[in-house]
This record gives C-alpha cells, sequence and structure tokens, in this order.
DNA sequence: ACGGCTCCAACT
DNA sequence: TAGTTGGAG
C-alpha cells in the first residue's frame, strides 16, 4: 500500500531559509574589509591554491564556482580575496561556521517550529502563527506595509509589469483572496521579520521561500538570492513544475533524477504527470513512486521536525593519492587527531546542550593494490560510546583495526608495520550519533511539581504510595542556591568529567571480543562508571546524592526494583517502583519545592538552563570561542565537584512511566531509547533500484 | 584515485 | 542493531 497520501488541502505556512554564501559572510563579518568584495572561501591552500567551498556573490558574477580551485578562481578573478578556512589538529575545523549558524538557528526559531536542516539552513512551520496573524491582523487591513516585504517575489505575478511592486503590494493586501493565499501573505510578513532580525543581529543575509510545503519552499528558496524572499501562491504550483528541470528537485539531483531522464524520458517535472502513479511505483518501488507521483503535483507531506540541533556529530579527512595513510602507526595519528576534535564537540554539547551521544563510528576508505578483489569496501565499525578523549581514540583505533582484518580477509593475517602491505586507506571518519538529551528529567519534574503545586494541594499519587516517614531529602537552602542536586547542573559534572583517570567500565570495542579478551580484560578496572550502559553489564546504579557539599543527607532511591538481567529472572514489580518513585517526589514535595523557586532565579541555576544555543547575547560581547583551553579549565574544574547521579537508564518499569503526567514520560523516554526518533516520518527514499521493475508490487 | 567535510534518512 | 547507500550543501 503507498504511503498515506498527504492532503490536498495543505494549507500549512512552511518556510525555508537559506543562508547566502554563509561561509563568506562569516569571514566578512570577522574581517569587515572583504564586505562587497569578491570573496571565496577556500580550504587547503597547499594544493592547486586549495578548493573552494564558498563564493560571494560578487565573486560569481566573474563566473567563479564552488568546487574551482584557488588557482582556477584567480584566473578568472584575479581581484577574488581567498580565505583560508581555519585548521585545527591538520584538518579543516568547521566550527565558527557551525557556532555562526546556532546564531541564526535561535533567532528563526522564535515564531514557530524548526528544522536545522544544514549548517546554513532552516525549515519553518509558521502555520500556527501565520493564522494567528491572519485572525488578528491580517495584511488587508494595514495601512502600510514594510518594504521588506513588498519587495518579496510571488510566483504567478507578472512581474514585469510597468508596476511590478505595485501587483506584490495589492496580492499582499487584496481582501478577496483565498485563505490559504492570505495564509502564506502573513507567512512572507513574519518570514521578512525574522529575516530582518537575522541582518540585525547577526548581520548576515539570507533568503527564503514561502509557500504551504517543505518541498516547494526549499524550490523556491533558491530562486531569488541573495538576500531576498520568494512565495508560491497555490495557483501558481502547476505552472512553476511543468517546466522545472527534474534535476532541480531535491532528492532528484542524483542518480534516481539520471534514471528519470535515461529511463523514462523525464526532463521537466511536469513531464512526470503522465505517469500513472501504479506506473511509477513499478519501476520505482511503492515508495519512491508514490512520492514522485505526489512530487509531480506539488504535493509533499513532509513535516517539519522540531530541531535546533545536530543529531550526530563527525570529524573526517581523507588522504587522497600518494598521500593515503599505508601503516597502522599514522592510521592511529590521524585517529587521535580526529577523535580529539571529535572528543571536544561532545563535551561542548554537554556542556551548552545537555546531551550525551551513545554510538561511536569509525568510516574508512581503503584501496588494495595488490589483491584481487581490490575493489572492495572498507565496513563501518560502530561501539558504544565512552566519553573521555583518549577512551574515544582507543576505541576509534579498536574499531579500525576490526575494520582492517576484515577487509583485508581472513588470511592476511599481517596488517601492520610492513611498508609493503598492499594496502591504503585514503579516508578517516569518526562520528558521534544517537545523541539524546540528558538523563535529566529534574528539571521538568520539578517544573511539573512546581506547576501542581500551585493548581493542587497534593500531587496525584495514590496515598497508599506516599511514604511519609521516608526522610530521603531535604537540601540545604546551600545546596539548592549552588544548583542543589535537584538541577541539571548537579547531574553534568558526574558526566562531564570522565576523563582518564577515572575507573570507568570497559565496553570492549568488537574486534577483541573474540580474541583477545583475556588480556584486554586485565588492563581494564572493573568497576562501571560508564555512562552507557553496556546491555550485558550488570550493574545497579542509583540514584546518589553526593554528601561532600550539600546537606548530608544521603540518599538512595531504587528506581529500578525491577530488574531483567540478562538471565532474565526477575519479574517487574510495580509497586515497589511506584511506592519509591512516590517518595522521591512526595519528599521533594514537602521538603524542598519552596526552595526550588528560588533556586529558579538564582544565578546558577539560569546559567544551567537548557538553551539551545547561548549565542542569543548580542554579538558584541560574544567573540569566537576560544579553543580549546575553556574546556579543559571546565573539565578540571568539574572533577573536583561530587559526582551527583547516577540511574540505570535500561531499568525503568514501563508501567512507573505511565502513570507520570505527559511531559515527564516523554522526557523519560528520550533518555530511555535515545536512537529511536519519535514519529518517523513515513518519507520515502528507496532509492535503491532504478532498472528493476515492480518487485513489491 | 581528489572537491573536502559534514550531516541526514531509508533500507537491509 | 549495525552497516550500507544515496543525497545535499
Amino acid at each position: 500500500m503507498p504511503v498515506a497520501r498527504p492532503e490536498l488541502s495543505d494549507s500549512r505556512v512552511i518556510a525555508h531559509v537559506d543562508m547566502d554564501c554563509f561561509y563568506v559572510q562569516v569571514e566578512q563579518r570577522k574581517q569587515q574589509s572583504l564586505r562587497g568584495q569578491p570573496t571565496a572561501v577556500v580550504q587547503y591552500n597547499s594544493w592547486q591554491g586549495g578548493g573552494l567551498i564558498a563564493v560571494s556573490y560578487e565573486a560569481r558574477k566573474f563566473g567563479v564556482k564552488r568546487s574551482m580551485r584557488g588557482d582556477e578562481a584567480k584566473q578568472v578573478c584575479p581581484e577574488i580575496h581567498l580565505v583560508q578556512v581555519p585548521v585545527a589538529r591538520g584538518k579543516a575545523d568547521l566550527n565558527t561556521y557551525r557556532n555562526a549558524g546556532s546564531e541564526v538557528v535561535s533567532i528563526l526559531s522564535r515564531r514557530g517550529r524548526c528544522e536545522r536542516a544544514s549548517i546554513d539552513e532552516v525549515y519553518l512551520d509558521l502555520t500556527i502563527a501565520a493564522e494567528a496573524m491572519l485572525a488578528d491582523n491580517p495584511p488587508e487591513c494595514l495601512e502600510t506595509i514594510s518594504e521588506d516585504v513588498v519587495q518579496s517575489h510571488v510566483l504567478g505575478l507578472e512581474e514585469v509589469g510597468s508596476d511590478a511592486r505595485e501587483n506584490v503590494r495589492h496580492w499582499f493586501t487584496r481582501s478577496d483572496a483565498s485563505r490559504r493565499d492570505k495564509l502564506l501573505a502573513c507567512g512572507a510578513f513574519i518570514v521578512a521579520e525574522l529575516r530582518l532580525q537575522v541582518l540585525e543581529e547577526t548581520e548576515f543575509t539570507c533568503s527564503a521561500g514561502i509557500a504551504h510545503n517543505k518541498m516547494l519552499a526549499k524550490l523556491a528558496s533558491g530562486m531569488n538570492k541573495p538576500a531576498q524572499q520568494t512565495v508560491v501562491p497555490f495557483s501558481s504550483i502547476s505552472k512553476l513544475l511543468r517546466t522545472l528541470p527534474i534535476k532541480k528537485m531535491k532528492q532528484l539531483g542524483g542518480k534516481l533524477g539520471t534514471s528519470l531522464q535515461i529511463d523514462l524520458g523525464v526532463n521537466t517535472v511536469g513531464d512526470l504527470l503522465q505517469f500513472s502513479e501504479e506506473k511509477l511505483q513499478e519501476y520505482y518501488g511503492v515508495n519512491t513512486g508514490s512520492w514522485l507521483w505526489n512530487t509531480a503535483r506539488g504535493i509533499n507531506g513532509e513535516e517539519v521536525k522540531e530541531r535546533l540541533l545536530p543529531n550526530s556529530h563527525g570529524s573526517g579527512k581523507t588522504f587522497p593519492g600518494p598521500r593515503a595513510l599505508k601503516t597502522v602507526a599514522s592510521v592511529e595519528k590521524w585517529l587521535n587527531e580526529l577523535c580529539e576534535e571529535l572528543s571536544e564537540r561532545l563535551q561542548s554539547d554537554l556542556e551548552q546542550n545537555k546531551r550525551i551521544a551513545h554510538t561511536l563510528t569509525l568510516h574508512a576508505h581503503a584501496y588494495k593494490s595488490n589483491d584481487a578483489d581490490s575493489f572492495r569496501k572498507f565496513p563501518s565499525k560502530s561501539c558504544p560510546l565512552r566519553y573521555g578523549t583518549s577512551k574515544i581514540k582507543e576505541d576509534a583505533l579498536s574499531l579500525f583495526q576490526a575494520g582492517l582484518r576484515e577487509y583485508l580477509g581472513q588470511y592476511n593475517v599481517k596488517i601492520s608495520g610492513n611498508q609493503k602491505s598492499g594496502w591504503g586507506i585514503t579516508g578517516l571518519s569518526v562520528s558521534a550519533s544517537k545523541i539524546a538529551a540528558i538523563p535529566s528529567g529534574t528539571r521538568s519534574i520539578m517544573n511539573y511539581f512546581h506547576n501542581q503545586e500551585e493548581t493542587f494541594p497534593q500531587v496525584k499519587l495514590s496515598s497508599e504510595q506516599l511514604i511519609q516517614d521516608a526522610p530521603l531529602l531535604s537540601p540545604s537552602e546551600d545546596s539548592l542556591e549552588s544548583g542543589g542536586h535537584l538541577t541539571l547542573q548537579s547531574l553534568e559534572p558526574w558526566i562531564a568529567c570522565r576523563e582518564e583517570n577515572e575507573e570507568t567500565k570497559y565496553s570492549m570495542p568488537l574486534d577483541r571480543q573474540e580474541e583477545d579478551k583475556d588480556t584486554c580484560k586485565e588492563k581494564l578496572p572493573d568497576k562501571e562508571t560508564s555512562i552507557c550502559s553496556s546491555p550485558d553489564a550488570e550493574v545497579y546504579r542509583g540514584w546518589e546524592k553526593d554528601q561532600t557539599e550539600s546537606s548530608g543527607d544521603y540518599l538512595t532511591v531504587k528506581i529500578r526494583d525491577s530488574l531483567e538481567s540478562e538471565e532474565g529472572k526477575r519479574k517487574p514489580n510495580k509497586e515497589k517502583g511506584m511506592s519509591t518513585i512516590s517518595r522521591y517526589f512526595q519528599s521533594q514535595l514537602s521538603g524542598s519545592l519552596l526552595k526550588a523557586e528560588h533556586a529558579g532565579t538564582s544565578k546558577l541555576s539560569e546559567s544551567s538552563s537548557l538553551s539551545a544555543c547561548q549565542s542569543e547575547l548580542p554579538q558584541e560581547n560574544s567573540p569566537a570561542r576560544g579553543e580549546s583551553s575553556v574546556d579543559a579549565h571546565l573539565c578540571s574544574q568539574i572533577k573536583l565537584k561530587r559526582p551527583a547521579w547516577s540511574y540505570d537508564i535500561d531499568e525503568i518499569d514501563q508501567d512507573i512511566l505511565n502513570e507520570l503526567p505527559k511531559q515527564i514520560q516523554e522526557e523519560v523516554q528520550a533518555w530511555l531509547r535515545p536512537q529511536k526518533r519519535p514519529n518517523t516520518v513515513k518519507r520515502d527514499l528507496g532509492i535503491t533500484r532504478y532498472f528493476l521493475p515492480a518487485k513489491d508490487k
């Protein structure tokens, strides 16, 4: 069965905002003299002037293109200013651009759901805001319309006429427009405001598309650049798509688009209209077939996902041709560099966003010169991610060695040392994924009960489960003010200070599990303190409150009473679980709730707040972040602090969760199963077979 | 075996 | 789940 077909009456207001030659703008802001100049950002100046990764519009006039070499660019545009991407640890370092992207996102996310689509693009769902504007303050009632809005492009209007501007102004204000047009008009107002705010607060310009779905918004944002916006009214869609080259459509720029051209003779999106949905499904499978059919009609039901932060971090480098790595030692050296960068970024993510990553993956490209099957792909390998730079290095190397053995095949025993081993590594990357919000129900739990108390005198937990005599927790004023044990901050140090001197449970990387098991184990500490709960670890971790810094009470709440060990012996016991959790909440309420209010306004507590980006400050006082000493300092500082809580996230009884308020359930869920994304949109990109007819029909 | 470095998502 | 593949900027 085909995927659920999106509504024909899709009247959402979706915007796609795209920064104009973003890296160039970032460099121009840093170095104001570059403004207005033909400029490009280049990496690796050594070989042929390096590769261009961003080109200013002034330079584009000269025919300078991305993917040119620096030298080429100089030829067509001798005046061009080439700015190098920062280099750290022997590789390009994109952090300044990532941070600048975060600045922008923090502004663009103000008016509706915001999905960070890449380092310099977002999608916005402005439906609610547009509806509100239409209800309260519709454009047709406005006396004057701001210049920025009138400068919008509206597809389908005669822009060549003597009075293009007047046409646009009229389109925005006419009272007899359809509701969907009016909503788009409101969307365009909102986007214009947002873009202005971005400019004022960051000095960056951007372009935008406003339409009823993501596909069309994306298409439109690229139509008038730079620093302009384009609206796609419903009535303009068919004409727009009729002549649009198929490859211009997002997702069709690659092999699928080529297959459409070659195999079906489809050159424009409009050409697709002649094929029935069934026919397209025959060629490309049900999902892709339906997607194509819808796309031809401008229909696209993809939701804008709420995501301000990336789902993974990676650090990689290529070693082209002669620079290929040929010894394990050189691979190790580079892996170390990559891991250091990755670890640093994981640390910042932890500090700024309170998130932890759960999986470490290694990718490599390799060649074999001698062998017959030398075109085999180097397999990617992953393992649980342990925080701490040296742990990451260690694990990454193990993953590499596992991959290499597999790559070389079982007969090739000698993999190390020899210069003439016949293999070479042309690309390496390490990445961290499955990033989830820190196990910090604390905030929302406290917020929840805070609110509850205003509404109800007593929490809604069955009374027999409220154990009054449990002297569990009554934090001193002091501990609350310093972040106490109820805030994220108290949790952070425990997770943040994962460094080498600690005792840490060893999650054995794949390759060592078999052969080196014994030798490995001896070197390893046996006490479990790892963030990652490995599935086979027989561990108990309660919630602990440290005694060094707070009032001296000691708390151990068993959040997990039902334990399912590997042998699966014990059976769930809801009652017990409930009672302990209830005790915890109860003690919170009776003991510390009111004080928590003060904590909420204290400086420390503020600094621990979960702001997505720390860049909402005016940029004058937010210079580019220092390189790395910050982290080191913070970490050492943190080490002195106590471990706050520990927990065993895999062992929480689902029944217990179900008893909790929805808000908390969601938060806990997120940390229970980080890998599972809520609401996976049934999107269809099964782009695997292009030449095979009808398999799945 | 060069465009380099990321990121996302679907599929198996 | 881990690993592969395609796509985009």
